[in-house]
DNA sequence: GCGTGTAGTCGAAGCGCTTCAACAATATAG
DNA sequence: CTATATTGTTGAAGCGCTTCGACTACACGC
């Protein structure tokens, strides 16, 4: 492996003006600057990202924290990941996974000190977030995919949950639908605070409420069995329920089936949308669901730009910036039984 | 941030003494080592990895490389990199994540020059695989999930396609069916040399052969409807058949949708069983898919560790490991409609 | 003419660690 | 009792880079 000393041997300059040539810290004269990248060019040199680090004090290298949930990893979270990757990648940083076991604030503080990163992306946030009330008080670089309780001052980006839930009422209202259902995740994320649990169910009774419509809810596990036995709690709950919403893909098989069993058809019995759900999920079941699907790219992606941003200095505007699910009308979702037989019958 | 001066002088003790007792490099008596432990907590010191990386030449930072595949990122290359991840933490590496666009041997270098990463976990492997031969002749430390046409002195670990057919063959010939189809991935998937694609596709037809089976294949890209027509296509050039092996989980919906178009029922009437497919998948569908399940965890974990024992020296020993998918019989298959006639009958 | 910038270059001092050579002190062998 | 290891410790020399201070050469305004 060449070293700098080498091209600027193989130039016949400095060392130093190798590096001020390469990172533009200096101004270099045209004739120096060409001969010194047909010198790195010539022998093949790559700057040593290691020891880059250790004198600039900056590695360009961020951590993706991504921890073990309970609920399991989904296509969703696989696009957080590629899509992390990639935005590192286009400015030129490298992006390390911190992942399953690092739940405690403890251990993450080991790995802060390492000097190893000089930011984090953090995922799957909770309102109260130990993680993230470590990096605040170490005032260490971080930006949040999703939001704590109190995000005064922080960088994050999230779901619009708020507009996501009105985007799917208005459509499901639109079709007639007046007695509506939604379908949680389970019940100890909502009571550990994970942030879609909580924002989504606040959106929807808000959103039912303001509407003046009949909502009911329940919180499901993340299972097709347990999908089976909220929705048919749901009816009871309501008998004249025509629409569930749910937040919670894996539980949607047992809820196609549970509707099936009861001799309904889909969409016109009964309609059903998933949220924060993804096309390639949606187009996986019969019939294909209608869906509001998660801006997961988009997240992943701002998420790290956010990060390089604030470590590139310079703009330290705090921002909070959220994006509603796309809603992507599949075969899912129809007209109301009732406005089916008032159209049938005018 | 303290470094292993400050623990030092804390400790009444030379630098380097500090460093002989972190790294066990050398003897120190039990007395010394007690003090700077002591110091080192009292300080919350960490060793800076950057430092101890370009001092020691050994960054104790791996790449998993998984470029962009066409036929899109699902749940098994998901845990490749979850349980790649945990597998370097739990040996002290770091792992970063080189994705995407990493697909020809010339970005790859670069990444290599930069001296970041001590060794590469390539995922994706070809036949002929431009990066395999760039690490091969560059002597860079690397394992494969996967492996090509010649893996002499490679250390892999893959799936064993060979013993995965005939588990899943025998399954069905257990359940009386003799004409049996094949669905593998997109042909230009096969073009490319694709190991997965490759190797199914031979075994499935040495296994048929070897069974004096009626055995049909086609090529599917990954979509429901590219199912649906391959299955229909496979039906048609096989009017018995009575069974489908499919390797490409995105068209296992439409193969469904066509069996049931045709009026025919799942299993009685029609088998389907995914291979190289996850539980998380299988039970998504109505009926819940009969797989053999892809030992991701397993695959992603050992290909980390085989680096890293690579990289700690001594134990050099090449391996090929094969791990066979695990047979989970669930709703889809069932025996053969001959089967069960000569049943009924009896 | 003089001060005052600015472009262009260089040498050297670190960044925080590993590791080498050296040495003292003690143990072991013959 | 000397020769030879072994244990335990030290100081200093790097690893390959960034960056500071200094210096030269030339332009500018007045």
């Amino acid at each position: 492996m060449p070293t700098m000393q080498d091209v600027a041997r193989h130039a016949g300059v400095a060392l130093s003006t190798v590096s001020y040539a390469i990172n533009g810290t200096r101004p270099i004269s045209e004739e120096t600057r060409r001969r010194i990248f047909a010198a790195m060019d010539e022998l093949g040199y790559r700057p040593n990202a290691l020891a880059r680090g250790l004198a600039s004090k900056r590695s360009r290298i961020i951590a993706l924290l991504f921890p073990a949930v309970k609920r399991g990893m989904g296509l969703t979270e696989l696009e957080f990941v590629v899509s992390a990757a990639d935005a590192a990648r286009e400015n030129g940083y490298h992006l390390v996974l911190w992942s399953t076991e690092i739940r405690d604030a403890e251990e993450l503080q080991q790995l802060m000190r390492q000097g190893l990163v000089d930011g984090v992306v953090v995922m799957e946030i909770h309102d109260q977030d130990e993680r993230i009330d470590l990096l605040r008080t170490t005032d260490f670089p971080f930006t949040m995919i999703g939001r704590c309780a109190d995000n005064a001052g922080l960088n994050f980006i999230d779901i619009d949950f708020g507009q996501t839930m009105a985007i799917v009422i208005a459509h499901l209202v639109g079709l007639g639908h007046t007695h509506i259902g939604f379908l949680n995740h389970a019940v100890d994320e909502f009571e550990a605070g994970y942030g879609p649990a909580v924002r989504a169910q606040n959106r929807f009774l808000e959103t039912v409420a303001a509407n003046g419509l009949h909502g009911t809810m329940r919180y499901c596990e993340a299972s097709p069995q347990a999908g089976y036995s909220a929705v048919n709690e749901l009816r009871a709950a309501d008998p004249d329920l025509t629409a569930v919403i749910a937040m919670n893909d894996r539980a949607v098989p047992g809820i196609l089936r549970a509707i099936a069993d009861q001799g309904l058809s889909i969409p016109d019995d009964f309609s059903v949308v998933a949220i924060v759900s993804s096309a390639r999920f949606a187009e996986m079941m019969t019939p294909t669901i209608t869906t509001a699907e998660a801006p997961a790219y988009e997240l992943g992606r701002l998420g790290t730009e956010m990060l390089i941003r604030q470590l590139e200095g310079g703009n330290n505007d705090i921002s909070g910036k959220l994006i509603p699910c796309k809603l992507v009308i599949r075969e899912s979702s129809g007209e109301s039984p009732a406005r089916r037989s008032e159209l049938s019958t005018a």
